[in-house]
DNA sequence: AAATACCACAACCGCGGGTCA
DNA sequence: CTGACCCGCGGTTGTGGTATT
């Protein structure tokens, strides 16, 4: 059986808001709030909306301090960066933009800024990653490996490639002019955000991988107990099929049998259809990516009074010591959360290893 | 001038998590 | 513990405007 509907579908107006429309909603809520109901909300005030349209309608258009447009290039920078580290979380996003909404940034994004940063590479990323396609028994190309990874790790990965390529020729990365333009406070921001998410064990980016690490919960290069309880089946479904995870590559762990394989050592492509070990170029994706962030100033150790003001680091440094560590990975639609914002990000509780799908995609 | 394609953005939808009775 | 309810999220669709043919 499905899920009830949260709103009688016959009797709400769909589409465009009026004015009018507009008019009583904000007047309600200025006065009233949104009384922490959202669903009983439009009955009180007589608009034949459902609540979960009110609130899009006040949350992305009618609440004060809205902006709407005219993005920055400041603010491109960090919608870019943002989006390769964590990729569409476009509630963490928003929450570094003050008076963006997450829709908003996501429509920019859609629709302007990935063609801006992407157009000019289409063609040869095409090429490229046909060319790191598998070949079947005919020699006919396979591009299920391109094809399995999802538009957002494609995107991402051909980010990345967009900014190796600027390295090359003209050393980028010696080359501060060539470098993004960022506010002083919004680079301190981003370095804050990553030094905080890589140094803490519960990071949205884990450089390490856990097989060859001890640690808490790992022995050797075996999936620990109750960390990953990936079938046999499955796993031999997985070494048969697809050797590395297709919609993160952040952090990325192979599973062969019952272990965990570190990617810098292992090499699904060349194991199973000697193509170029695809899992490792992925796999130093985020660490390059580090680079590129980073490597504009030292190592970026900030001081207890540099991360002031994000409350979720403050949590972070309070915690550290409780976790052991997580993925980054936030692309799988898993059964743990999907659902994240500027804080529930960077929070600490670990378990986000239930099931074999999670601890693939690491 | 009309038809068509494309673009930008608002709005909707369904899902999963959190809360609470 | 369970189920109902609500919230918030990311993905998708709809719509109006603009550019191109």
């Amino acid at each position: 059986m499905g899920r009830a509907p949260c709103c009688d579908k016959a009797n709400v107006k769909k589409g465009p808001w009026s004015s009018e429309e507009d008019a009583k909603l904000k007047a309600y809520i200025e006065q009233y709030g949104t009384g922490s109901n959202w669903i009983a909300l439009p009955q009180k005030i007589g608009l034949k909306r459902c609540g979960k349209s009110c609130r899009l309608r006040w949350l992305n258009y009618l609440r004060p301090n809205i902006k709407h447009g005219g993005f920055s290039e400041e603010e491109d920078n960090i919608i870019c960066s943002l989006y390769i580290s964590i990729g569409s979380r476009w509630s963490v996003i928003a929450a570094q933009l003050p008076g963006r909404t997450d829709n908003d940034i996501k429509n920019y994004w859609n629709t302007r800024l990935k063609k801006k940063l992407l157009g000019r590479r289409k063609e040869s990323n095409m090429n490229r990653f046909s060319s790191m396609g598998a070949k079947d028994a005919n020699g006919i190309e396979d591009n299920s490996y391109s094809q399995a990874l999802s538009s957002s790790a494609l995107e991402r990965l051909q980010l990345h490639m967009q900014l190796q390529t600027l390295q090359k020729p003209s050393s980028f990365y010696n080359n501060p002019a060539l470098w993004p333009k960022l506010h002083p406070q919004q680079e301190k921001m981003i370095r804050s955000l990553q030094y905080s998410l890589n140094e803490n064990p519960s990071s949205l980016w884990q450089h390490d991988f856990p097989s060859p690490q001890p640690g808490p919960g790992f022995t050797g290069a075996t999936v620990p107990e109750g960390f990953a309880k990936i079938s046999n089946t499955k796993a031999n479904e997985l070494d048969n099929s697809l050797h590395f995870t297709p919609s993160s590559y952040n952090s990325m762990a192979f599973v062969t049998g019952n272990n965990l394989m570190d990617s810098s050592t292992y090499d699904p492509k060349a194991d199973v259809i000697g193509q170029p070990n695809v899992g490792v170029e992925v796999s130093a994706f985020q660490s390059e990516l580090d680079d590129f962030l980073n490597n504009k100033t030292m190592v970026f150790v900030p001081q207890e009074d540099q991360v002031v003001g994000f409350d979720c680091l403050r949590e972070i440094n309070s915690s550290k010591d409780d976790v052991i560590w997580w993925s980054n990975d936030f692309d799988t639609k898993s059964s743990t959360s999907n659902s994240w914002d500027s804080t529930s990000v960077l929070q600490t509780e670990p378990p986000m290893f239930q099931d074999y799908e999670l601890c693939y995609k690491l």
